[in-house]
DNA sequence: ACCTGAACACCGTTCAAGT
DNA sequence: ACCTGAACACCGTTCAAGT
């Protein structure tokens, strides 16, 4: 079946449209052509090659992503709305986070969010290389959380499991601990906590002890 | 080339081998059997399957790892301290933590350092629910922390480059903050300041503002 | 400028056949 | 119980040839 005119909107349209139903590994050149019903070949014209098609579909996602607007009156309150929206863009494209992270571009999907961070950084007090410090402390632990917040969704059977290991009460004498740990984590709660710590920590005046403000 | 007897053994040792020296994707039914002088098939008797293959490879390097012990005089150093030393045994073994996370194992791996952390936790005073969260806050921020670190060190150049960004001062009117993000971050003393303030901001009496304790 | 089929060098896995 | 080669159904990519 020929086709009039194969453009490359329609390759990365298709690629993604791939991705989204049925997961990055559906993505292969041939499944693609299939779906366009073009040689395989035409695909290497338009995109290069599989490298560079997955670099372009990452890059028109994260372009996708709206500007992330801090909320909130205190600085701590505002910082986490940042962490808290960049969770929720994220987790609105389940296979992003993954493809990105394979790819090496976790800076770049972070670039927005960092910006908008350095500011809310500088408004609390910190100047310098605390700020900077800060700035990718936060930018590190949400990336990171929900890295292993993927993760944990995608196998959530473990061996031993956490329950397993934790009803036999090893927990320091906590039994209270011990049933927290042995319950699956409520992950939304944790990470507005852990953020919420994480920036309280960082904002004590004059640095965390043993930590020399520049 | 005929063996005397391949054993279930030789093939996980092969395999650790191929991938320390040449990095996971380089572990193929095809070269392990070339490696071990064997027809592809045998390897499928010993061990299943490439998937089995790989869970066992993992189970043996965690069981490699080892224990963590806790060193300091206050619950914040000693904490620090185990976040520290899991971060060290997993930076010796540059490919298991990209293979854990890809085999969704991060928690089995995280279980020795978990069980240290809940003694901590305790001894510095949390219960239950409270302590629970900080151990899953420390446990996902370390864990978090070293899957961003290591892909940015497997693909330091990011396009645009964080130096390009913020040479131009967007920083909220802050050179100084601009120039340190545009430099490469100090890893290891981000992470150790980054999970110091974390427990700071976990231990508080009362914990942080606008959270109830349980 | 754009598309094509054939071919190359890989994969993981199954299976019937050997000893 | 253990090993084998052949075969199947996939991959990504290159290349010469078409229009």
């Amino acid at each position: 079946m020929a086709r009039s005119s194969l453009t490359r909107e329609e390759v990365l349209a298709a690629a993604a449209g791939l991705v989204r139903q049925h997961g990055p590994p559906a993505l292969t050149m041939r499944r693609l052509a299939a779906e366009l019903g073009t040689a395989v070949t035409s695909i290497y014209w338009h995109v290069g090659n599989r490298e560079s098609l997955l670099d372009a579909l990452v890059e028109r996602t994260v372009q996708e992503m709206g500007t992330l607007r801090p909320a909130g009156r205190t600085p701590v309150t505002r910082i986490v709305s940042v962490a808290r929206g960049l969770r929720r863009e994220l987790r609105a494209r389940p296979h992003l986070i993954a493809m990105v992270h394979e790819r090496g571009l976790t800076e770049r999907m972070f670039l927005p969010a960092q910006q908008a961070l350095a500011h809310e950084v500088h408004d609390a007090g910190l100047r310098g290389s605390r700020a900077a410090d800060a700035v990718r402390a936060v930018q590190f632990h949400t990336v990171g959380f929900l890295l292993v917040e993927r993760n944990r969704e995608r196998s959530p059977v473990q061996s031993p499991a956490e329950g397993d290991l934790w009803s036999t009460s090893t927990a320091g004498g906590d039994p209270a601990l011990a049933r927290a740990l042995a319950r699956p984590a409520d992950q939304e709660r944790l990470f507005v906590t852990s953020v919420r710590a994480l920036v309280d920590g960082l904002l004590v005046v004059g640095g965390p002890p043993g930590v020399t403000a520049e």
